[in-house]
DNA sequence: AACGTTGAAATAGTTC
DNA sequence: GAACTATTTCAACGTT
């Protein structure tokens, strides 16, 4: 039994010691990126709507179109948007139930 | 001396259970506001686009429509929007330096 | 576009208006806890010491239990404790089963 | 609506596409990491707590530095510590002046 | 007053 | 699909 866990131990510090590696990796890309972000933001480009557009490109074109029909609706209903502005694909007219 | 600094951490701790109160506060109300959206969840609405209504209503209109133009720019340079989708208020024909 | 049911309408107005009245609320306390630290920094205490304590203040109870979770953590992970023995205190765990 | 100059164009561009790429190397570090959590599972480790003790890890180093700190940052409140000496070791502290 | 830094809040992803 | 965890985003703070 105590071979068994000696040898369980190796096992586990093996596992952790490969995940901290990948983990120190990952997060050297995470620094590369918020790098770049800076980069960009230093030669005058806004990094929140920068970061925007990388996050919208991840989504498929329904999806947006989606977020953006709910957003418009509760707008709607709270009196944020004039009656006619909700967006340019005005056609359907669903009852809400 | 002695007095003085047993005087001082007397007021520091003064200091840091007011404080620390305080925070404990913060963190009730914190937790009701997440009951909130959890509520309002529970009974059918979008939480996320939710969300997006408080963030939205406490910014000015001209502070939103800054950030929807600027969104807008980039999604044209990259050819994410047709070329006459931008958005209903299509006047401002600024040139870009 | 689809609207909302006068009803949900409502609904969602007032969610709208308990969370902002809750936010403000909550605004109010993070103005009089910024209060209290210049408060102190009136009467001479460094305040940003006094922030470093309150932190780790704040840390100290759960991290504290977590080191010392950190030996169970590694039996089980070692398979060396059952499922429902996690939580129990490092005195008994030898005693599991 | 106002457009960027060609050459920002591409400069944007730019930035995406790197953006971009770094977040799929990174994507895929995850991806491993996770294979390799999968595999420890595979052979008999139980994930939750082998996540937990590279969590648990991570923190370690900085955390206790922390706590060792407390004494100076309690003394540096209370005025006992000038500026510099902050940093210096628990050895030293009272020889600051 | 812009900058980076840090802590909190929100979202996304995973597990059960 | 609900809860938990991890990651990402955002805002406040001190700093320069």
């Amino acid at each position: 039994m105590s071979t068994l866990q000696v040898s369980a131990q190796k096992h586990l510090r093996q596992f952790v010691e490969q995940i901290e590696r990948l983990e120190e990796e990952k997060k050297a890309l995470a620094d590369d990126i918020r790098d770049k972000f800076a980069e960009a933001k230093a030669v005058g480009f806004d990094v929140k709507a920068l970061r925007q557009i990388v996050r919208l490109r991840k989504k498929s074109a329904s999806e947006r179109q989606e977020e953006e029909d709910m957003l418009a609706v509760y707008m709607h209903a709270l009196g944020m948007l004039d009656e006619d502005s909700e967006t340019a694909s005005a056609g359907t007219l669903v009852a809400a139930e």
